[in-house]
DNA sequence: AAATGTATTGATGATTTTTTAAATTCTTAA
DNA sequence: TTAAGAATTTAAAAAATCATCAATACATTT
């Protein structure tokens, strides 16, 4: 995943730290949004389904803790990543936020190369690793790099969409790859498209490859199988 | 994952130090090792494949940096947690530690509710199994990244809602899941739906699983019984 | 500019999944 | 023991989801 694929939210009451975040932070290319408080944070969250949410402990109307808290209740945002943003010597609300929930803290005063260290590093984690140029599954052949499939020794030439969807499910066979995680991994988070979308691409792709390859897990996506 | 199932490594090169981790992770349960340096590390890491890797960034021979580079080159611990011990002022050596591939960093000197916490923390995702993208519970094996169960060998494909509640049941044997709880956890908040639902999903696994493995406790919900 | 190839949409119908409804059976507590 | 509340069981209705197709928009090449 690419940083510009990456959501990331901000959530404090202080604009001037906001500001401060959100410029290094989206100058290495990652999405970003604000929330001004727990309220905001929440609504927001639920919507846009950031990534990664760093948090302040210390806020007006609903705090840190009990954000984070509402944040692992929702299911929804399983994958999610939660970071607080911490004085150094408030050491009971470390270990406080980690009890709630979070996965990390910082420590304020904020430096900007110890917070872009510390994304990478917990985006890690989660970012799979799908960026094999040329793997294969069984009969077929996916080299990305050359833009080509081969399916039983048989060169194809997919258009860019087809291509991409079935290097996407290629890449896990068995997996179920939810229709939303295809938009959002092939279509980007930005665009939106009509709900047929997918289902022309997977048809196009089971003229080609074969209709068993693509198996649909109805209200959920579809994945491949050799 | 219980905490007796989760082996933690620790690396420093002071025996006091390790004493004094050793002490308090192990008294959660963890089991622990120690290593006096980076070859040793290496060395028990390829061997005992830890969950977790405590190391301190400061030893002789090979620091923690290289330490730690080493470590992410062996493709059998892809999933091992690296977390460094550093001073609190060392920013630089968090900063490269981070960059070596490190998934976080701890600073001396350790308090060991701190360190507990962040234990929990960092191995949260791991040992939930509600989380887990496998798991097996006798003959039910349960995948939820495929989307498949499998009961006795075979191979069923339920539908949605079903697999969710077998996959929410089955993740905590023996627990009873009140139907409030299932409601809340596999329809949402917001949606509404009939006293009887669930039942009616309840009766279909049994059938395709076994009556035996779904047990009702009346007035509060069910459980789910190998 | 025409031709060719690609991507998206919306309508339609089929299918599957989910929910409801209603009769029946079971359990619990007075 | 019995009445009331729960849960089970069926069947059928309702809703959601998907496959398909044809039309069209969009892009690229010739």
């Amino acid at each position: 995943m690419k940083n510009k694929d990456t959501r990331i939210l901000l959530v404090d009451d202080e604009p001037d730290i906001l500001e401060i975040l959100e410029y290094n932070i989206s100058s290495q290319g990652y999405q970003v949004k604000r929330a001004r408080n727990g309220v905001e944070a929440l609504a927001k969250a639920s919507e846009w389904k950031p990534h990664l949410v760093l948090l302040d402990v210390m806020m007006p109307e609903l705090d840190g803790i009990e954000t984070c808290e509402q944040l692992r209740k929702n299911p929804n945002l399983s994958e999610l990543v939660i970071v607080f943003l911490t004085a150094r010597s408030e050491d009971y609300s470390q270990v406080a936020g980690l009890e709630a929930g979070a996965d990390d803290y910082i420590t304020k005063p904020i430096k900007p190369k110890v917070l872009l260290s510390k994304i990478k590093a917990i985006l890690r984690r989660f970012k799979d690793d799908n960026s094999k140029h040329y793997f294969e599954v069984g009969d077929l052949v996916v080299n990305r790099e050359e833009y080509m499939v081969t399916y039983k020794g048989k060169e194809l030439s997919l258009p860019r969409k087809e291509f991409e969807l079935l290097s996407l499910l290629a890449s896990k066979p068995q997996k179920v790859f939810e229709r939303g995680e295809i938009l959002d991994r092939i279509w980007g988070n930005e665009v939106v498209v009509g709900g047929r979308t997918i289902d022309v691409h997977i048809r196009k792709l089971r003229e080609k490859i074969g209709d068993k390859h693509f198996k649909t897990i109805k209200g959920v996506g579809y994945k491949y199988v050799d």
